[in-house]
DNA sequence: ACACACATGTAATTGGTTACATGATTTC
DNA sequence: GAAATCATGTAACCAATTACATGTGTGT
């Protein structure tokens, strides 16, 4: 009944292309959805099977009967039958759920006076990293995603969802740039503070 | 031994300041970190009491023995002990981990073309609104903590999350106005191919 | 008298990750 | 024949939300 949003995530790659594993999936989503949205397979099996369960979805060939059959030849596809179709349309009617934000990052530059600006400056470097290997990754998916699939009626509402994140990225790095500025600010206040021996700030033991 | 991230915005808010019971930190996240943190009782109480049987935090006053004790009276207060103080500081220095992303609005936008533009539209439209929302939010936050904190040693650091917080709002509402124009011009194409009567692609039953 | 804000907590459930286990097929 | 990749799955754990339960003090 009350389906979690993995579930509706299967539902949806299913509607765009028929015939897919669970393995094809995740890696279906790693490529295209992965900067907004991650799943495991802990999470994408038992889905699979409880969807089958409930008619929405089917899997193909000799289906499932028997043992779990692994190996390269194990390979169970599946696609949308016509009730899932409908529950995937019902889904995206319904206003979407904003989950909790939780930033870690945030969390410990809020807190950040605590350990010092170096700290701060560490992860804000990282953050940098990260971002721009994230727009990197982005634009190839862009870049991909337009060679091949220009046609596909999704199509225009993939490159919103791309232009989304690389708005959101490109935020992010300007923001690094100035918020780096004002960290290395005050490290350097810091050690003037302490003097021409040490930059760091009194507090450090061992 | 492997606490939660809970367990951290606690010691972290107490670092901030003494004296605080469960009850006001849950109003001061809201208040503070409260658009990129979240935190539930649920979550707050089982982890004060963890805290405290580890030593991390000390429970003042009458120090918690005997029964719950309810009601406005019944205010637990606590603050850092000197291990706390140090834990904190040892997670500040430790990298940052990334959650998993997960962004539902996202999720329906790039499936959106099963549902029609129309939704996609209006929950664009919810975006958009809860966008300038958070917004107003955040600056709210920012004057009030700027007229009565920007002596405390802490405050950098604050605006800083701050300055992110509305940097990344921005890049997502002129996003969103670019977004809606495509949606726009989608939602007339469609309306042309279906004639003039409807401006609705066919598949509406109902 | 009533509503509201203060205040603390528990139980049930969910949603999810991680690590593990297994094994076939391709490629080098 | 070793390593990488394809492929499926389970068990243990954990973090967190939600809904509930309880009760006091303050302001109107």
């Amino acid at each position: 009944m009350k389906s979690s949003q993995t579930a509706y995530v299967i539902l949806g790659l299913l509607s765009i292309e028929s015939r897919q594993s669970g393995y094809d999936m995740r890696r279906t989503i790693q490529g295209s959805v992965g900067y907004f949205w991650g799943e495991s397979y802990g999470q994408i099996y038992p889905t699979l099977r409880r969807l089958t369960a409930e008619g929405l979805i089917t899997p193909h060939g000799q289906a499932a009967k028997g043992r779990p059959a692994k190996g390269r030849g194990g390979r169970q596809e599946y696609s949308l039958t016509a009730v899932g179709h409908a529950r995937l349309r019902e889904w995206l009617a319904l206003p979407y759920r904003r989950d909790p934000p939780r930033d870690e990052f945030l969390l410990k530059l809020f807190f950040g006076r605590d350990a010092g600006p170096e700290v701060s400056e560490r992860h804000l470097r990282e953050f940098q990293e990260q971002n721009r290997r994230l727009l990197a990754t982005i634009e190839e998916i862009g870049r991909i995603g337009t060679e091949k699939n220009a046609q596909h009626p999704h199509f225009r509402y993939w490159i919103l969802t791309l232009e989304y994140g690389v708005a959101r990225i490109r935020a992010a790095l300007e923001w690094s740039e100035r918020a780096m500025e004002v960290l290395e600010q005050m490290e350097s206040e810091a050690g003037r503070r302490a003097g021409k021996k040490t930059r760091r700030p009194a507090k450090r033991r061992s």
